[in-house]
DNA sequence: CTTATAACGTTTCATTTGAAACGATAAAAC
DNA sequence: GTTTTATCGTTTCAAATGAAACGTTATAAG
């Protein structure tokens, strides 16, 4: 009666699994050098693309929930390591941008990032690393299909 | 100064949000057709594969923490769905096995389990599918070596 | 203008989390 | 045989989570 169920080649399982070791993996980069935690890191990415954003701005583009940002901005902000002012037009926004340690922060957090990156990538060919990317996309916008717009990406589905 | 850092294009970050697309997704249908939470699935379906084990080998088979799989097993058991015997020859082991209801239940759910990943997988190729295994395994097998074996793989580092 | 509706970010609160402590049992060392 | 050490599963506890409620500000409708 097994019914040829593998967790170990049940996508959903292993992608979990896979996702998990590589967070893990660069999470403890993150707090061991520099002190942040993952939601801190990925604001922090978010500006540094672009500048300055409202907070959310960043929800919509890393797909964290308000309350998570909300609390990574503040903790950030308290670190001195963003400005956060009051919109000119808009009371309801605040303006966020690195403050000068928050840039200098950024500017060694970000190679290493891509650096560790790299390492990680460098088990795969220039094809292969196309392929992955294709690979994803495709998967990405199937399950997307599934899921109605509005609901966001909770944590610890798990 | 934008260091080249894409979030779109950073992998531990897509992958975060692939893997957590498609746990949503699935945890959606175990949950409103068998009330089902995605730990309590996995313990299942671990137990689909090989009857009895202990939680421990549960633990072992799903990169679980042990405190996620007791209070799983505890909900199943308390469900009727599973059976916890004391082993005869180690006191501290548990025989975990499906009951009657446990068995039918897992009989409907993981077909449809099943039916689900394939029809997510139905956007690739045969070849695309095994690409993807490939990559995902070339990925795990090098983030391993960086995380100390004895780390547990927690949720929610994020 | 006034009222109703919507959007932003924070806070509250019940739930989930996992590391650590725990009690109980077994195995190993002496 | 006694003591020490290790293993199993549960429970405790502090921290993180996210849905919902909230206060505030802006926009739309009347």
């Amino acid at each position: 009666m097994s019914l040829d169920l593998q967790l170990n080649r049940f996508l959903p399982y292993r992608l979990n699994i896979l996702s998990k070791k590589v967070s893990l993996a660069l999470a403890t980069r993150y707090q061991e050098r520099f002190g942040l935690s993952i939601p801190e890191w990925r604001v922090l990415a978010t500006l540094g693309q672009e500048q300055p954003l409202s907070s959310n701005d960043i929800v919509e583009r890393t797909a964290m929930d308000k309350a998570k940002v909300s609390r990574a901005v503040n903790r950030l902000v308290a670190a001195g390591l963003l400005d956060r002012q009051p919109h000119p037009r808009d009371q309801r926004l605040l303006r966020l941008s690195f403050s000068a340690r928050g840039r200098d922060l950024y500017a060694q957090v970000a190679p290493e990032a891509l650096a560790w990156e790299a390492q990680l990538l460098s088990v795969l060919t220039d094809t292969e690393r196309a392929q992955l990317w294709a690979l994803m996309e495709k998967l990405e916008q199937r399950v997307a299909e599934e899921i109605p717009e509005s609901v966001p990406l909770s944590d610890s589905l798990d």
